[in-house]
DNA sequence: TGCAAAATAGCACGATCGTTCTTTTCTAGC
DNA sequence: GCTAGAAAAGAACGATCGTGCTATTTTGCA
């Protein structure tokens, strides 16, 4: 129950282009790529459910049916705009942070990228929010592939608060899952008041809400979080 | 901006039904209230923008031109969805908080009953969350009146925390707001994780991190919070 | 009890949805 | 360059959507 070694780890769904060379990839897989890549932002801000193939084929310029090919249903597609969204998060909020030393300063660095991910690009919703709302009644694969996600992203969360403590950083009686639990609640006020009722404070609020946490679970005075958490590098391992 | 006199008021836009005497509502009216009490039922599970007029005719054995007749547009239906809602939110959250002592007593007992009405009819999911995501990007009426009740009902809270303060039971340096946004943030976390990723912990959570809250807000060792807030209504009205 | 008015049903419309099937275009290895 | 096979387009399907329009039924008051 420790869970020192980690059984489930966070890691992207996909080998990540870019610099892998070799034959390039057949003309197929980067058309299917484009469209993934379109579809990500079309669901971001329309929903999963909202996502159509016709509106996707007019976005992309191709025909429904030329779209259509490449996945075999609008599940299929869906599940990719999942995965695909899982691989971003994960090299744009995971593996960032992962730089960070062990314990509190990997947690902040975890929560700044989360809130940069959630808050910064207003003009595109979390689909692993919206995602939540349109599936939390309708059981299938859709729904697997989005908790799977999620649970995944909530444990690598979990596993830094309980580094945390490992470390000594935070007090001895402290539930690091009512810990997760808040600063997931944090995520989701921030999205909520920010995206829905257009309040711009709402990155100040849940900021600070951030703070108070660390203050509340931290061990004496540890609660005034550094802006930039990549100036407590000194501090490695331990 | 101390805001003792409160300019919006969190009141109920629909007159209740029930004891109303005198001549009974027409036909029309009262299938309408009927076709609205399903269309509710049908929202909260599949949401506003999952509402079809088809699906509804079906549940209420009409004709789709039988329930069209009654609003004119879908947008109109699913207005008097929210209104509808609203106007239940108040009767079951709101109303019976305000049977409690202004301050801490009526905090605990708004979140208590948004807490019941959010987790425990776990069935149906709160329209004030799961169509603040659909409609974050869709400008139009439907998003107006969703986003004024749930400003009207957020305001409420806050309102009842800022009596907290004004009571002498928060800290003078509590920042009323700040408090507001955090308990929200609880909320959302509650929904998000009992509903979709069907934790059952959640409730349990939620009601810890509003401790949490009532401890680092409130005045001294105010943190105990009674779990049947209806005992110490004896300090009414300061 | 009769009759105007309200309430509901029936039907059809254009649009869009996901999907299937067939045909055309293009790509990549020889 | 030729050609097999992959990739994309085209067209059509049944279904469902919201919404008009016109009949039919039902209601409530004189």
């Amino acid at each position: 129950m420790t869970s020192t070694k980690s059984p489930v780890q966070f890691a992207p769904s996909s080998r990540r282009p870019g610099a892998s060379a070799g034959h390039a990839l057949h003309k197929g897989q980067q058309t299917k790529q484009a469209i993934i890549d379109a579809a990500l932002g079309l669901a971001a801000e329309i929903g999963l459910e909202g996502l159509s193939i016709g509106a996707l084929a007019e976005v992309t310029r191709m025909s429904k049916s030329g779209v259509f090919a490449h996945f075999g249903s609008r599940e299929e597609l869906q599940i990719s705009v999942i995965r695909e969204y899982y691989a971003r998060f994960y090299d744009e909020v995971f593996a960032p942070a992962m730089d960070e030393a062990r314990g509190l300063p990997r947690v902040r660095a975890l929560f700044a990228n989360w809130m940069k991910r959630v808050a910064i690009e207003l003009q595109s919703g979390c689909i692993f929010i919206s995602g939540a709302v349109e599936f939390d009644d309708r059981p299938g694969p859709v729904r697997d592939a989005l908790a799977s996600s999620v649970k995944t992203w909530l444990a690598a969360m979990y596993r830094a608060v309980v580094q945390a403590k490992q470390e000594g950083q935070l007090h001895e009686d402290a539930d690091e899952e009512q810990m997760a639990f808040e600063i997931h609640g944090l995520i989701l006020a921030l999205h909520y008041e920010a995206r829905f009722l257009q309040n711009p404070a709402a990155i100040g609020r849940a900021h600070t809400g951030f703070d108070n946490i660390l203050k509340r679970y931290g061990k004496s005075a540890a609660g005034a979080s550094p802006r930039s958490p990549a100036s407590n590098r000194n501090l490695k391992e331990k």
